[in-house]
DNA sequence: CATGAAGTGGAATAGTTCTTCAACTTAAGA
DNA sequence: TCTTAAGTTGAAGAACTATTCCACTTCATG
């Protein structure tokens, strides 16, 4: 089934529609208003409604690529010859996407769940992730009790203070994450064998 | 000027008002709607609204002698002799309360700010943090960059690792607390600027 | 046990957002 | 130009929560 494009006038709208929630989401987070969006974009919110019926379509429209982003960099990091240094790299370049969008910080912390498509490039950030762990402590750069779980936690852990502190200083969650990579080299993790399973 | 006291079927209501706030706010937070808190406790609206005309009133009677408590700690914490093992206990006591009471955890991390009577308590125990802070500097079991705000950002990341995993790991904080606090020992951080690499 | 001040319930009003829809407008091709 | 399918709009209804208000009930006391 071939899609028939959109009247010339219908693409303008979109993506003035798409271009403004990118801005407003970028600044306060996925759950900006639809009014809010249709109104800054000059349309109404049938419009809006009309193009995406559900806010994950509009997510998904406007954050696929930063996602993509955020795989690339962690695929990149995987080829770094340091391991450690690598580790480092990659999520100091992903709280400094995050630190400039808002809403991109709430995708990758899963605040909000996105679709599918979506939710495959964070599982496959989550699997990178994995293999930065695994590497780092083949290579005895960090204690062999640390797990992907404690680099997802490192993530909500810095993502809070980023969230804190977005007003008064910006750069704040740069001391966070060096004190959370610390920690991860130096503290006396159990190898927690523990199932873990759902209460 | 003497406050008559309630009547007694009125002074019964209220002590259920109240028994029926804790527990839902302990359960589910702060923002516990109003109506379900008086449909909960066999009220009406009006009752609650009556007793408590703003929700700091409410959550000041029920939260005050839980600062006290944490409060309570943080002075006890200040009198060991070993500036580091008052910290690390103070942070583990704390915690474990918020983990029993996640209104709790709300008020100490701001995420609601309280009346005069908790605010204050939340500034003593901020400065007792301080001092937990500048004897282990002195002490050198801390280096000399780690300030105060270092360790309430340790609260925020320990508290949001926290909040994710209530459900599936209620433990798993601890994890979180071990790798902040060797963090806090280990890493390079400059007294103010931006912070460097671990060693 | 009558009285009225104190106390109570819950419907009504209001502010937010989400979501739908019927009437209106317009681009694009015959 | 005319036709009409595609597109647009904003008001309307639904869900949720906060907050007020007043007719009604109940306790405490003379």
């Amino acid at each position: 089934m071939t899609e028939r494009p959109l009247r010339r006038d219908a693409e303008r709208n979109r993506q003035r529609l798409l271009e403004t929630a990118r801005e407003l989401m970028a600044r306060d987070g996925l759950r900006v208003p639809y009014e809010e969006i249709a109104r800054a974009a000059g349309s109404g919110m049938g419009t809006l409604y009309r193009r995406f019926p559900d806010r994950q379509d509009l997510v998904d429209a406007l954050f696929a690529e930063h996602v993509d982003a955020v795989v690339a960099l962690a695929q990149q990091a995987c080829r770094s010859d340091d391991p450690w240094s690598g580790l480092t790299w990659f999520m100091e370049r992903q709280f400094e996407l995050e630190a400039g969008n808002r809403a991109l910080g709430e995708l990758l912390r899963g605040d909000q769940q996105g679709t599918a498509r979506l939710a495959q490039g964070c599982a496959r950030i989550a699997e990178l992730a994995a293999q930065l762990i695994e590497r780092a402590v083949g290579a005895g750069q960090l204690p062999p009790g640390v797990t992907s779980d404690d680099l997802e936690a490192v993530h909500l852990m810095v993502g809070a203070v980023m969230d804190a502190s977005r007003q008064q200083d910006p750069d704040r969650w740069r001391r966070a994450l060096a004190v959370a990579l610390a920690g991860l080299r130096h503290a006396d993790l159990q190898p927690d064998g523990e199932p873990m399973r759902s209460a």
